[in-house]
DNA sequence: TTGTAGGCGTTATCAG
DNA sequence: CTGATAACGCCTACAA
């Protein structure tokens, strides 16, 4: 800045009205800082500038689990949106699940000085987060905050689940099996407690037999689903994913089980996914609205960067049985 | 930091010193620093720390089209987990397919002073980059550069069309549909001219009717199919669908249509998709290897941070058609 | 309308 | 081993 000021023959400080387009330069001023600005190649430092004032980069930062995932992107696609509507860009780590990386990441960012964090937690415990939070606003997502006082962003997982179990017990099905995990991710705990409530607000007994909670990828899933099928007796009769990871793999098993395909069982998978709807047997899904989680914890964030000092909110996401056309 | 210097009754540097775990500082000079950054919560400022030495960010920008796209979105996965590696962090935007946005989001990131950008582009002219490339190394992704010297990773195209027509040639199809968009896309313009090469190879002529390449997103690609097999004469035997968002649509279509369905089409889609295998009918796909292709983009750019002047190059990635088991 | 002085939080340099 | 001082690139406040 200080070359582009002496090539137009004027003082730093004037070049720096341009760069900003201040009121009160002169046009011929101006059009001569112009022509230094570009002649020279010079770009503003947006790094130095936040340096002084608002003391932040204008980021936020958003740390899933797996980019990979669609829930985790359309949740990051949703984030991206709001940010950037409001002058924001997004920093978007990756902590695997991984409670050390997750901390090692959130300590990176706030070194950054990212304005606002949007946390799906691998954690359980959440004190380390005190000190950042008291700097940093934190909205968690997908997950509640332990030990430590922020906003967060859920989904109704129990409610989804109860729905996906009632509609099972009401297609007349008794024996029904449960793919997912791993088994102690408060969403995955959620949605099996809903499972159970439901099961026994029908009077239905659980055969603990026919639960799968380790099977937190596809394959996991596939393989629990092939072996939970391949039994002569006891078979179950019906199938509940516990999100769209189980999906996959539990689709892939059956699809690919000894053919010609026997009788599909019934299923409902927790999380919607793009082809549910096409697949060579009936699925239902429990479907939610990612894009408008991504929104709301956006929107909680900014607020929170705005000054809010109100009460930590925790919202909740409805979700809906959606089933299949037949 | 001043603060803590104070505490801890040392000078300022030597708080810097013991922040970054350097050398030459007394094991009781140093516990007395870290005891009085933890009582303050002190907490390094990454940004100014930039601003003396690197000028940088320590981080990567990324703009692609769309997050919610899985292409896209596992490409960003594997970029990210490169730039982790080497200790940067990722900033994503989405400049979904608009020039406009592009230029913008490019500005913004060199604002930023991002010390490298990965771009898919969405424009066509790309001198307005060659001012800032000289600043910041840019590498191109699934798209090639026009108007500016860059590295390129891309796909190749042309050769997996070519697979894709081939393998519904074999079959004995001649009434080829093609699905996908947007028309003007590089990606699309050479699948389709891998396409129709192939057909001339094989000596069997392109219906261009039966091109509707006006189709990028699920839903246009959807309508087009629906149409395209409605009609009693004429109708295609086989279906090459340009891409995945096209062969979303196109599966719907297919299997929403006229129940009891009539013989599905034989069909190959480029990308590959989860659940491709899993469908009412087979699907062969044009596959590829979308971790790879944003590793070595990231690889690439690295290079180039790391101060490589080599000779621009490109990088083709391959595709390979994958089959159903049946 | 334009310029000068000072400081943001950190690190490099060089002296103690 | 430790400290004083000068940057880094920009903006705010005040002055001319």
């Amino acid at each position: 800045m200080p070359d582009v000021a002496e090539a137009a023959g004027v003082s730093l400080k004037t070049v720096s009205r341009v760069v900003n387009g201040e009121a009160n330069v002169a046009p011929e001023t101006s059009a001569r800082v112009l022509e230094a600005i570009g002649r020279l190649g010079f770009t503003r430092n947006d790094i130095a500038r936040g340096l002084r004032s608002r003391q932040t980069s204008s980021s936020l930062g958003l740390i899933i689990e797996d980019l990979g995932n669609p829930f985790y992107s359309s949740i990051a696609r949703a984030v991206e949106a709001a940010a950037e509507e409001s002058g924001f860009m997004l920093v978007v780590a990756s902590s695997e699940g991984d409670d050390d990386r997750e901390r090692r990441l959130v300590a990176a960012l706030v070194e950054r000085r990212v304005d606002g964090l949007l946390l799906v937690p691998s954690s359980e415990d959440h004190r380390y987060l005190a000190a950042e939070a008291a700097r940093t606003p934190v909205v968690f997502l997908d997950r509640p905050p332990h030990g430590v006082r922020s906003d967060a962003v859920l989904l109704d997982n129990a409610g989804g689940a109860r729905l996906a179990a009632q509609r099972l017990l009401g297609q007349g099905h008794a024996r029904i099996a449960v793919v997912g995990g791993p088994a102690g991710l408060y969403t995955m705990r959620e949605r099996v407690s809903g499972f159970r409530a439901a099961m026994a607000d029908a009077g239905t007994p659980v055969d603990e037999s026919l639960l799968r909670l380790d099977a937190g990828t596809p394959d996991a899933a596939a393989a629990a689903t092939a072996e939970l099928f391949a039994s002569r007796r006891g078979t179950p009769t019906a199938l509940f994913c516990l999100n769209n990871r189980a999906a996959v793999g539990a689709v892939r098993a059956l699809a690919y089980r000894a053919r010609p395909p026997r009788r599909p069982p019934a299923m409902v998978a927790f999380d919607d996914f793009e082809l549910a709807g096409v697949l060579p047997w009936p699925i239902a899904v429990v479907a939610h609205d990612t894009a408008a989680m991504g929104r709301l914890a956006a929107g909680l964030l900014l607020e929170r960067i705005g000054g809010s000092r109100a009460r930590p909110k925790q919202v909740t996401v409805p979700t809906r049985l959606v089933a299949p056309a037949g």
